[in-house]
DNA sequence: TATGATAATGGACACCTTGTCCGGAATTTT
DNA sequence: AAAATTCCGGACAAGGTGTCCATTATCATA
């Protein structure tokens, strides 16, 4: 009486996404083969056409689930804090404590793993979020706001990308702390002489 | 008597390489196959195998150049302008005029464009050049310093990609003062930092 | 639980790409 | 001009792609 998918193909659909996770983060999405696939997820040629047009296909479709999962994150942390109004980069807490908790499907996606697909389709996502995030932030027309969204989502990306490459274990507040202050602030509380320590916010130790 | 190459061996190398440029900017390299090269360099099959394994090698042979080019470069703006002693970004400059020059060698390898191979080429390059730069600007340790220099790799060629892909009619020196604006200074100066309505900034589209 | 509907299978198919191997032709060097 | 080097082009096996189809297995439902 359910109006709902049959099992069949939600459980086919499950186990290649399942087995694309488990390849790219072995051999990564560029060295893929479709056969790679279906061999992994046990699924016959046929089949996996009938589901999806190819490799990208079926990545692309994964990252609609991760999409609404973000949108609905958003929401969820915009209803709690309402201080965002004075801080653009309310949203990079609640980041790195997801991209924590789900360190594996990061890893998989980011530093040229993802290839081309996966880094385009996260830029877009995290794009949206943090446009709506501050909209109503910023002012003054010097630098284009499309500018700013896209220095933001690079930055944050890169610092996610150096985090699980070379600091795995820094917490998740730490990495933000560090991110936070670069970003607000920038470079100049780094240089000049030294008898401006700057105020030590993050606390690290490598 | 002369020690030098074979103007056969040359000349098959330079319509490679052409080739390889011209199609990454009508197709982009993941798309490419080593037949479409040699069709477009109209060189024999084997004749690509005799001086590459693969397209991936031809892509990275054109790297050793650049990073040549580019160290000396580097060089050049130092010795001319001691003054990045105080600037961790000094070189930032000379890139985006050298980026304008050279616009379609740029526009073919960076944004995805090039492949995971040619960003991360780049992403190495960059890495040097910026890691020599800041040698002696920073101090603190609040923020590793390996940190630092993917982070300016990573704004440095976000800021490129965006400058071709939306403005490129901006001129290397405004580009270099949203760049520098943003990464000395970071986000705050655009803060309303008192929750001031932000004043209806005039002309910002996109 | 019977039955029609839907999905999965595996094999076959033509086509493309890859890398490698030749002998002969063309070009360059000496 | 002769010798050395490079290029060519065709052929080759191996492997991937995307599409068909007849058959089998599983599901939804009455």
């Amino acid at each position: 009486m359910p109006r709902e998918i049959d099992r069949r193909a939600a459980r086919t659909r499950k186990a290649l996404h399942q087995a694309l996770m488990t390849l790219m983060l072995r051999k990564g999405y560029e060295a893929l083969s479709v056969q790679d696939i279906i061999d992994e997820a046990d699924i016959g040629r046929s089949t996996f056409y009938a589901h999806y047009t190819g490799k990208e296909d079926l990545l692309r479709s994964g990252f609609q689930m991760l999409r609404q999962e973000l949108k609905e994150a958003q929401s969820a942390v915009r209803a709690e804090a309402e201080a965002s109004h004075d801080d653009p980069l309310g949203f990079s807490t609640a980041m790195f404590e997801h991209a924590a908790r789900y360190a594996d499907h990061y890893r998989t996606m980011i530093g040229g793993r993802g290839g081309a697909v996966a880094e385009n389709e996260i830029r877009l996502i995290l794009s949206e979020v943090v446009r709506q995030e501050l909209s109503s932030t910023l002012h003054g027309d010097a630098i284009p706001r499309d500018f700013v969204v896209q220095f933001i989502v690079g930055a944050f990306l890169t610092t996610l990308n150096w985090w699980f490459e070379r600091k795995p274990k820094l917490s998740p507040s730490q990495v933000d702390a560090m991110f936070r202050s670069l970003m607000l602030d920038g470079l100049s509380p780094m240089i000049g002489d030294e008898r401006r320590p700057a105020d030590h916010r993050a606390a690290s130790r490598d």
